[in-house]
This record gives structure tokens, C-alpha cells and sequence, in this order.
DNA sequence: ACAAATAGAACAAACGTTTGTGCAAATTTT
DNA sequence: AAAATTTGCACAAACGTTTGTTCTATTTGT
């Protein structure tokens, strides 16, 4: 009877031994529970630096915490936002990691957010609003506590909601006007106007622009300063093509506007990804930058210095917008009464040798 | 009496709805079930499609779905998780999503793994062997369910535990030789190899090459590629610099070779980030590409084309790493007992005007 | 009309934490 | 020496799901 018991003990142990080799069983806090003698409690407390809070005794937190690294010890984050409901968790939607423009915002938010103790999910929407609301459902699921989007697409309602459910969000680059929705822009309008009033200044009055996504806030302020510094300057007849941030847009558009009767003298591509598709355009077509044609664009990028002929542009403070973004974000999930914010940083226009003179 | 009853109901009910204006509280399965009058085990296998699986009667789960539309009811992923150990989520570490090179793979493979249903939490290690550990840990504790990384440095330890302790590990881009962790990579001997033979080929006999980080096995490869081409010819005075994947070191060490008394006719970068930082140089000391030097580059980029001088470079398969990649991990979340599979891909050559033939 | 089979749905336990509260033992105060 | 306080820790419930099992009607077969 006794041989019994014994064996049956040793069966046990040599089951929930295997068990835990064969699935792969992760340590858990009752493990380490056992192992010392103490309760999941203590346990818990002091893997959390509740310790002194709590007043656990020196011995027992030196205990635990050489048990939870003997055992290598991984707490698992679903039972602890399940019983506690923060997930230390923020979320970032860009609408393609593709772009350098954005990449490097996910770059810098991702470095960022780490610093608070918080981790980042990035999700990439491939400028269509359906994924993006998809993401958004999913990230809901996960208990974000916070949500910083590049949105795609005119539709706000998805991001209005969460907003009012008390998710704390911030737009950047694109936002929606007259929404109380905080956002950290460039101040688009002011950029395009400068970009505009410098081609006229080198003498430039035919002048094509190459939109982005039409609704776009960013895209609208844009088109307005540029038509603003055209009629200031008595030109009316401007055109304004496109619809997509895309090279494939770009490329498109500029193969259209060569073929007109009466070519433009200057283009001014509304993003980096555009004036891409220009370049291509040009190649083919065997035009020269500035001689035949002048050109400056939206967005900076490290390669532009390096073209066959360095390009003007109007440089967006990448690096402030995602530091403020991230700054907004953590007070407000701080202090959740906190009033909407909602900056626009003045862009940068850099003068290279793409805008010619002209006569 | 009856009146109080009444009051007293009231008053849990609009205790109820403030609480959840107040707190914000989520709708569970709990409040559909009671909204439903059915029982939260029939409300979660209807919202799980294991309706028919557990004989759900078809007027049942219209009446669930309803409910939970109408409720708008978004499922709490710890809690799923917590129950059933799967995450449903996949990591991807990169070195850098500020590199064009990496962001392209993230993207692919953010777009990708979406497919199966997953979702990908990005990190980024910034070139750092540190930060990739803690954000391996981080990740631990989010019950991911496979890895696909670009390892920073040398260290292959903290891999190789996860990799024991049963986690599908994909290894893309760098790779460590002798281990039995699955890998994509791009062949870059062969790479190598060509692009030096290229030099060669064209009289080039003075060919200094600019390295990135030294122990990473790519690096390796590619320098014992280089060598090869070299001493093959006959050629054996050759200069290997550097140590960094970025624009910083390839400035430097441009700098550094461009003072050199007897300057290499030919320069061959081993990344796109120390290609720009040579570029850097390059314009600075007023040095023409290909008349004054001739340069060739790992890694392609869409601007390549548009340069001063259409640079050559050895182009990295991006998309098939990225899809080979997801394949090869989700085959084997799918069969745990698949062998370990290790690939290298050719790169391609591409000949543009970077090179010139002297003589 | 009765047994057997099937359809439809509910019970209750479990996942790994965190935390308000309780309760001894040890220490200090009176 | 009794009372009060402090120290050190454990109990047990809760977070929102999922799932093996059980249970009751209803239908089918004989």
C-alpha cells in the first residue's frame, strides 16, 4: 500500500515533468510559488516592485527574484492585462512602411514610445481605408491604450468613435478638420505657397501641380496654397492633375503633361513617392532637370542631394512631428482631461538646383 | 414595498449605465449572452464559427451575431489568449526601419502574414544586440507564436534558447552558419563574387571595399567573396574598411580612402546606407562617378536610377526573402516537426553606369 | 407507445495574473 | 504584562474567454 502510494507520487511527478517538456510548459508564477514557499502573491508583488508597498521582507524579495531567474521566468502579459486591463501597449497606422516618409516616423515612434515602457504594434493600411479599419478592430482587441495614425482616405467616423470612447489618439501628418481629434501636422498650406511663390519668383507661370489622395486635408491645404500664390500673382491658368500618393501616379501624370501642346515650364510634386514617378517620366522622356524642365517637391529625402540634379524641397519636420506626437500621447494618457491639441510645424524649403531661372 | 422594489431596480440600472458611460466599459460575451438570454459558452463558439461544429440552431446565431453587432462588440484578445495559449501574432525584428532595405521587408511581410490571419508586432533593434534581447523578451511575454529576424552582432544565444524552447525562428538576411535555425538569405558570396569580377573585368585593380558590421555572416560571406574575385585575378593589394552598416562609416571611410596617396580606382560598398554615406563623400570632394571612381553597391533602391550616375548594384531578392520567409513559418507552425530548411537566393547584378572600363 | 438517437444549448472549470482584505507573529508602547 | 502597533505574508476573487462534458427536449425508429 505504501510501495503504492510512492509510485503513484513518482508517476505523477514524472507525468507533469514530461508534460512540461513535451508542451513546453512556460513558468509561471505559481512555479515559482512553489519552489519557494511563498505565495503567488508575494510572488507577484515583488517580480513588480511592489515589494516595499507591500512590505515584503527583504529575504523573501531576494528569494523570488533569484527563483524567477533560476526558472527564466516570463510573465505572460495576457493574464496580466486581462486582470489589470492596461496593456502598456500603443498603436501606430501608417498607410505604407514602403515610404521613407513614413518609415522613418515609425522608426522614431517605435524608439520613442519603447522609452516609456511601452510597446508598439505598427500597422500598415496600404492606403486603403477598409484595412485600416480592419487594424483598427483588431488593435481594439488587443487593448491599445493609445493610437497614433497617419489615416488614409477622407472617412472619419471609425476614428471619431474611438476617439469618444476615450482612446486616446492623435493624428499626424493627415488629420480632419474641425474635428476635436488632436493632430501634429507640417503646416501644408504654408509649404506649398513658399514652394509656389519661389517657382513664380524664377520667373515660372505654367505650372502643373501633381496632387495626392483628393479629400486629404494635407492635399487640400496644399492645393490651396498653391492656387492662393498663383492667383496672388495674376496666373490663372495652372493645372492640377493626380489623385494618388504613388509613383505610379506621378509617373502617369508627367507622361500626360509632356504630351500637351503647350508643356509646363515647372511641376511641383506633392510627395516624395510622386516626384519619383516623375523622375522615371523624365528619364524616359530624356528631359533634363532644370533645363528643360524645373521641378520641386513635397518631402526630403536623404537621396535627393545625390540626383542627377539635387532637388528643391519642402522638408516636413519628421523628427519633431513624431517626438511632439509622442509627447501629446503620454500626457494624455496621464491626464485624461486633457484638452485637444492640434499643432502645425512650419516645413523647411531647401533651395537645391531644380528650379531654373527662367526668362 | 412594491415601490421600492421598482426604485431599487431602477437605480441598479442606472447605476449599470453609468458605470459603463464612466468606465468605458467594453460589452463582453457576458452582456450578450444576458442581452440574448442564451449562455456566453453559445454566444462564443457562434462568434468563433463553431456554430455548426456544436449544433447551434441557425435562428440562434442570427440572434448572437445581431446582438453582438448591435453592441458593437470587439473581443478581448488577453483573454482568449490567456485561455487558449494562442496569440495569433508573429514577430519581426529589423536592425533599422529606417533603412529602406528593411522597412521594404517589413512591409511585405506586415502585409503578408496578415493573410493567415496573424498579426506582426515590429521591433526595432536599431543596430543593437542589447535592445534586441530586451525586445525578444518583451515579445516572450506576448505569447508571440514565431520570429522572423535580421540578428544584429554576433550573439546567436538568446536565438538559440528560443529557438530550442520550440519557437518558429526565421532568420532573414543575416544568418549564423553551423546552426540548425532556419534562414532566407541572399547568396552573398555570389553576389560578391560578381560584382568584384565586374570591377575586374572592367581593369579595375585598385578596389577598396567598405564594409558593414564585421562578425555578421553576410558581411563575412560577402568580404570572402571580394577576397576570392581578387586573389583569383591575381590581385592581392586591396583594402577592406570599415565596420558599420550606415551612411556615417561609409562618409568616413571615403573620406579616409580619398586621402590616401595611392586612391583606388573603384569602390565596392557592401550596403545601400554606406553607398550614400560615399555619395556624401563623393560630392564633397567634388569627385565624379564613374570618371574619377568608379563605385558598385550592395542592396538597390528605387532612387538608384535617378542619380547623378545610375549607380550598379547587386539587387537582393526583397519580395521572395519576404515570402519565403512567411512560408517557411507557417509551414511550420503547422507541422512542428519540419526539418529545418536554409536558403540563399541569387542576387542579381545590375548594370547601370557606375562602372568605368579603363584601361 | 416506448426506446434510441439527435439536436440544441448550458454548466463549470481553467488559463496566469493582480489586489483588497485579513490574519498571524513579532515588535514596540504603555 | 497587557495593549497597541507594525511587519510579513496568504486567501480568494476577479479579469473575459474557451471547451469538455452534461443535460433536456425533440425527433426518429420500431
Amino acid at each position: 500500500m505504501r510501495y503504492f502510494y510512492i509510485a503513484k507520487i513518482v508517476i505523477i511527478f514524472v507525468q507533469t515533468f514530461i508534460h512540461r517538456i513535451m508542451t513546453n510548459q512556460k513558468v509561471n508564477i505559481i512555479d515559482i510559488a512553489e519552489k519557494t514557499g511563498l505565495s503567488t502573491t508575494t510572488v507577484s508583488r515583488v517580480l513588480n516592485g511592489k515589494a516595499e508597498q507591500y512590505r515584503i521582507g527583504k529575504k523573501s524579495q531576494k528569494i523570488v527574484r533569484d527563483a524567477a531567474k533560476k526558472l527564466n521566468y516570463v510573465p505572460n502579459l495576457y493574464a496580466a492585462n486581462l486582470r489589470t486591463g492596461k496593456s502598456n501597449t500603443i498603436a501606430l497606422i501608417v498607410p505604407s512602411l514602403n515610404n521613407p516618409f513614413f518609415s522613418g516616423i515609425a522608426s522614431k515612434i517605435n524608439i520613442e514610445v519603447r522609452k516609456f515602457g511601452y510597446n508598439t504594434i505598427i500597422g500598415d493600411s496600404d492606403e486603403n481605408q477598409e484595412i485600416e479599419k480592419m487594424e483598427l478592430q483588431q488593435l481594439m482587441s488587443r487593448n491599445i491604450e493609445g493610437l497614433i495614425i497617419v489615416p488614409c482616405g477622407n472617412q472619419w467616423e471609425h476614428i471619431k468613435n474611438l476617439h469618444d470612447q476615450g482612446l486616446p489618439i492623435i493624428c499626424i501628418d493627415r488629420y480632419f478638420e474641425g474635428l476635436d481629434i488632436p493632430f501634429v501636422s507640417t503646416d501644408n498650406y504654408d509649404g506649398a505657397y513658399a514652394a509656389t511663390k519661389h517657382l513664380i519668383e524664377n520667373g515660372h507661370f505654367l505650372i502643373s501641380c501633381i496632387q495626392g489622395v483628393k479629400q486629404a486635408t494635407p492635399n487640400r491645404l496644399r492645393i490651396k496654397g498653391f492656387k492662393d500664390a498663383m492667383e496672388e500673382s495674376g496666373i490663372s491658368n495652372y493645372s492640377i492633375v493626380g489623385d494618388e500618393y504613388s509613383v505610379q501616379n506621378g509617373y502617369l501624370e508627367t507622361k500626360l503633361l509632356l504630351q500637351q501642346e503647350e508643356r509646363p515650364t515647372a511641376i511641383f510634386t506633392l510627395s516624395n513617392t510622386i516626384a519619383m514617378g516623375c523622375l522615371k517620366a523624365f528619364k524616359e522622356e530624356n528631359i533634363r532637370i532644370p533645363k528643360d524642365i524645373s521641378l520641386i517637391t513635397f518631402d526630403d529625402h536623404p537621396y535627393l542631394d545625390y540626383l542627377a540634379t539635387p532637388l528643391s524641397c519642402i522638408a516636413q519636420p519628421v523628427n519633431d512631428i513624431s517626438k511632439i506626437a509622442i509627447k501629446f500621447l503620454f500626457s494624455r494618457l496621464n491626464d485624461h482631461e486633457m484638452k485637444t491639441q492640434q499643432v502645425l510645424l512650419k516645413p523647411k524649403i531647401k533651395f537645391k538646383e531644380s528650379v531654373k531661372r527662367i526668362v
